[in-house]
DNA sequence: ATAGGGTTAG
C-alpha cells in the first residue's frame, strides 16, 4: 500500500511538473490568480527545470495582480527591461501611479533606458498625480530618447499636458531635472532637449503647448485627435473643441464614442440642447446611441438643458445600462425637482442587480434633503456606511447638507467634524444649515475657519454667510461681508447676494435703503428680488413703498401670485377694504389661485399631509380634542391670537377661527397625541409660518414640555419653552 | 501600451 501510494505521488509530481512546463510555454492559458500561484509555487520548488522570476512576473502582471507582482519582481536581483516593463504596467493598471514613478526612478537609476511600452504608463501615472515637474522631466527624458516620435508615448505626453492645465510650466526647468529626476544628462542630449523644448512657451496656455505637440506628430490616430479635443474641453475651449472636430471629420476621421461623449458636456454646459440634439442625431444615425457612454451624457446634457423627458427616453433605449447611466438618470431626475422618481429610480437600479457607487449617493441625498424625508435620508445613510462610501467628500457633504435640510442640525454637525478633509462645499453646507437653523453667530465662526483653513470662499459660500446674516438680522455683518465679497475677493455679485442683502435691509425695517440698494444693482433685478421688499413693506406696514414695489413686480411678472397675495393682504390690514377686494378680482381675471398651504409630518416612518382646516384626516376627531384642551391652556398661559395675518374681510370671530385651523398646527397636534412625552416633533410647511402660528406654536412648545421643529418656505423655526431659534425674526 | 461618461453646497 504504501509503496503505491509513493508510485501515485511520483505520477502526481511528474503530471504538475509537466503542466507546469507547458503553462510556462504558453502562458496565456492561465487565467486565474490561483492557477498563477500554482505554477509559482511549482517553479519556487524547482524541479526539473530553473526557477524563472521574470516569467512568473510577467503571468502576475498581465492578471493585473500587484501584489503578486511585488513579491516576484522583489526576487529579481537585476531586472531585465521587460520585467521593468511588467512591474510598471502592472502598477499603473492597478492605478497605484506613486509606485510607478518610483519604480520608473529606480529603473533609470540602473541606467536602464525607458522604451516606447514602458513611458505612456509613466506618463499616465504623472498626469494621474498631476506632477508638473515630473511631467516635464519625463517630457525631457522622452525627448532624450527619440521617444517623443512614438505614437503612444505622443498620445500619452499631450494627455499630460492637457491634464496639467492649470499649473504653470516653466519649461527651461526641465533640464535640471533631467539629470535629476530621472538620470538623463550628457551634453549632446541636452542639446536636444533644449532645442525641442524652447519651442514650447513656458507663459502661453497650457492647450497651446498641448497642441504644438499635436502639430509636431509624424503620425496621429483618433486618440490624438480625441486628447486635444478633451484637453481643450476641460479648460473652456469649447468652440475650439468643436472646431476640431469639424477638422477631424475633414481629414477623413470619424468622430468615435470618445469623440462624442467629450463634446456633448458642452451642450449641457452651454444648456445648447438644439447642437445637443444634433450631435443626439449624429449618434443614432452612425448606431452610437446605445452605448453607455453616449447614453450617460446624453441623459445627463437633456436633464442639464431640464428636458429630463428626454434623458428618459434615452435611457429607455439603452440595452445595457450600466451603473453610471443609472447615476446619470437618477441625476437628472433629481436636478429636475422629480425627487421620487429619483428615489424610485434607485430602487430599480437595486432591483437590477447593479452596485449602487459613492456617486450614486451624492446624486440621491438632495432628493431627502427637498423631501424633508428625515427617514429616507437615515435609510440611505445606512446603506452608504454599509456600502463603505461615507469617506467619501461629496457623500459627507451631501450627509451634511442632507441632515440639515431634514432638521437634524446636531447629527449634520457630527458628520461634518468627521470629515477628514473639508472642502469649499462641506464648509458652505454646514454653514447653509446653520443658517437654516438659527444660530448665526456658529455661521459666521465656521465662515471664519473656513477662510482660515480654506482660503479663498466662492460665491456659494458667500451666499450661505449672507443667508445666516439676513435671518438674524445682522444688518452690519451683511453689508461688511458684501463689501468683502467684492473688494477682497473680487467675486462679482449675483442675484442671491443681492437678495440677502436686501432681505436683511428689509427686515431691520431700513424699506427705503433697500429700495435704493436694489435700485443700484448692476444687473437688473428680477421679480424675487422686488418681492422680498414687498415682503418687508407688508410686516413695515409702508403702503406706499408696497405699490411702487408691486408696480414693478407686475411688469416682470404679471402671472405671479405671491405679489399679488401680499398687496390683497397690505391693503387688508390697513383696512382697504375695496383695494384689497380689487387685488382679488385682478388674481381671478388673471386666473391665479393661491397655492393652497399644507403642512406635513412623518409619524413612524409614515408621512402625513394636513391642508388647513382639513376634516380629512382618520384621527380628525382626536385632533380637535386634543386642540380645544390645548387651546384653554394656552389661553390660561397668555396666548392672545393675531389676526393681522388673516386676509379675507370677515368678522373677528372667523379669523381666530381660520387660524386655529392652520395646517401646521394640525400636524403638530397630531405630532403630539401620536408620539411618547418629550420626543421631539418636526413639521413640514409649504409656505412661511404666519405670525400667528408663530406665536401659538411657542405656547405649546411649552405647555407639552417639548421641541417643536417646523421647517417653513425660507427656513427652520426650533420651537422649545416659549422661545424660537429664529429669534422672532423670520 | 495612450483617451472618455455620472456627483455634493445656492
Amino acid at each position: 500500500m504504501a509503496a503505491s501510494a509513493v508510485q501515485a505521488a511520483q505520477t502526481a509530481a511528474v503530471t504538475t511538473k509537466s503542466i507546469a512546463k507547458s503553462l510556462l510555454r504558453d502562458p496565456s492559458s492561465i487565467h486565474s490568480r490561483c492557477q498563477a500561484q500554482q505554477l509559482h509555487a511549482q517553479l519556487l520548488k524547482g524541479y526539473s527545470f530553473p526557477y524563472t522570476a521574470s516569467s512568473i512576473l510577467a503571468i502576475y502582471s498581465r492578471l493585473c495582480l500587484p501584489d503578486d507582482s511585488f513579491r516576484a519582481f522583489s526576487f529579481i536581483p537585476s531586472p531585465s527591461p521587460s520585467s521593468w516593463t511588467s512591474i510598471i504596467s502592472c502598477s499603473a493598471a492597478a492605478g497605484l501611479f506613486s509606485h510607478v514613478l518610483f519604480l520608473f526612478q529606480r529603473m533609470r537609476s540602473t541606467g536602464a533606458p525607458p522604451n516606447h511600452k514602458l513611458l505612456p504608463n509613466v506618463l499616465k501615472a504623472c498626469a494621474a498625480l498631476r506632477s508638473s515637474k515630473l511631467g516635464e522631466s519625463l517630457h525631457a527624458c522622452a525627448i532624450s530618447f527619440g521617444l517623443d516620435s512614438d505614437l503612444f508615448t505622443g498620445n500619452a505626453l499631450m494627455n499630460l499636458y492637457c491634464k496639467l492645465g492649470g499649473f504653470q510650466n516653466d519649461l527651461n526647468r526641465s533640464e535640471e531635472m533631467l539629470s535629476r529626476d530621472f538620470g538623463g544628462g550628457c551634453a549632446s542630449k541636452i542639446g536636444i532637449l533644449e532645442r525641442n523644448i524652447s519651442r514650447l512657451s513656458a507663459g502661453a496656455s497650457p492647450m497651446d503647448n498641448v497642441r504644438k505637440l499635436f502639430e509636431e506628430m509624424p503620425e496621429r490616430d483618433v486618440v490624438s485627435w480625441n486628447t486635444v479635443i478633451g484637453g481643450d474641453v476641460e479648460n473652456g475651449l469649447y468652440v475650439e473643441a468643436l472646431r476640431m472636430v469639424m477638422e477631424m471629420i475633414s481629414v477623413g476621421l470619424r468622430p468615435d464614442s470618445f469623440t462624442l461623449s467629450t463634446v456633448i458636456p458642452i451642450f449641457a454646459e452651454l444648456g445648447n440642447v438644439s447642437k445637443g440634439k444634433e450631435i443626439h442625431g449624429y449618434t443614432i444615425r452612425n448606431g452610437l446611441d446605445r452605448e453607455v457612454f453616449i447614453g450617460s451624457s446624453l441623459i445627463d446634457m437633456y436633464a442639464k438643458c431640464t428636458l429630463v423627458e428626454y434623458s428618459y427616453r434615452v435611457m429607455g433605449f439603452l440595452p445595457n445600462p450600466d451603473a453610471v447611466a443609472w447615476n446619470s438618470i437618477i441625476a437628472a431626475s433629481v436636478q429636475n425637482g422629480q425627487f421620487d422618481e429619483g428615489l424610485r429610480l434607485f430602487r430599480e437600479m437595486l432591483a437590477v442587480k447593479l452596485k449602487p457607487m459613492a456617486v450614486t449617493f451624492s446624486c440621491l441625498m438632495p432628493a431627502c434633503a427637498h423631501l424633508t424625508t428625515l427617514h429616507l435620508g437615515k435609510q440611505l445613510h445606512s446603506y452608504v456606511i454599509r456600502g463603505g462610501f461615507d469617506g467619501n467628500v461629496f457623500v459627507q457633504s451631501a450627509l451634511v447638507d442632507m441632515y440639515a435640510k431634514c432638521g437634524n442640525i446636531c447629527v449634520a454637525r457630527r458628520i461634518f467634524d468627521a470629515m477628514p478633509s473639508v472642502d469649499m462645499v462641506g464648509w458652505t453646507s454646514m454653514i447653509m444649515g446653520y443658517a437654516l437653523h438659527g444660530p448665526a453667530y456658529e455661521a459666521l465662526n465656521l465662515f471664519r475657519s473656513m477662510e482660515m483653513e480654506n482660503g479663498k470662499p466662492n460665491y456659494v459660500a458667500f451666499v450661505a454667510v449672507l443667508t445666516a446674516c439676513s435671518h438674524a438680522g445682522l444688518v452690519d455683518e451683511a453689508q461688511k461681508f458684501f463689501d468683502r465679497m467684492t473688494k477682497d475677493y473680487g467675486i462679482t455679485p449675483c442675484l442671491e447676494h443681492y437678495a440677502a442683502v436686501a432681505d436683511v435691509l428689509g427686515r431691520a425695517g431700513k424699506v427705503e435703503e433697500a429700495y435704493d440698494f436694489i435700485s443700484k444693482m448692476h444687473i437688473k433685478p428680477t421679480s424675487s428680488v422686488w418681492s422680498i421688499l414687498l415682503g418687508a413693506c407688508r410686516v413695515y406696514k409702508n403702503a406706499e413703498l408696497a405699490e411702487k414695489v408691486a408696480k414693478k413686480i407686475f411688469e416682470l411678472e404679471p402671472s405671479e401670485i405671491a405679489p399679488h397675495l401680499i398687496m390683497s393682504n397690505i391693503y387688508s390690514a390697513s383696512g382697504k377694504w375695496k383695494e384689497a377686494a380689487d387685488m382679488r378680482m385682478l388674481m381671478r381675471k388673471k386666473g391665479l389661485k393661491k397655492q393652497p398651504a399644507c403642512s406635513w409630518i412623518e409619524i413612524k416612518n409614515k408621512v402625513h399631509g394636513f391642508v388647513a382646516h382639513d376634516v380629512s384626516h382618520p384621527c380628525y376627531g382626536n385632533i380637535t380634542e386634543a386642540w380645544e384642551a390645548l387651546k384653554d391652556q394656552m389661553k390660561r398661559e397668555g396666548y392672545v391670537p393675531n389676526t393681522e395675518d388673516v386676509l379675507h374681510d370677515v368678522e373677528e370671530e372667523q379669523k381666530i377661527a381660520n387660524l386655529c385651523g392652520h395646517s401646521e398646527r394640525l400636524a403638530i397636534v397630531f405630532g403630539i397625541i401620536s408620539t411618547p412625552p418629550g420626543t421631539t416633533i418636526r413639521v413640514t410647511k409649504n409656505i412661511r409660518v404666519c405670525v400667528d402660528c408663530h406665536t401659538a406654536i411657542k405656547f405649546i412648545s411649552k405647555i407639552v414640555g417639548r421641541e417643536i421643529i417646523v421647517r417653513d418656505f425660507n427656513r427652520f423655526h426650533h420651537f422649545k419653552d416659549n422661545g424660537c431659534s429664529c429669534g422672532d425674526f423670520w
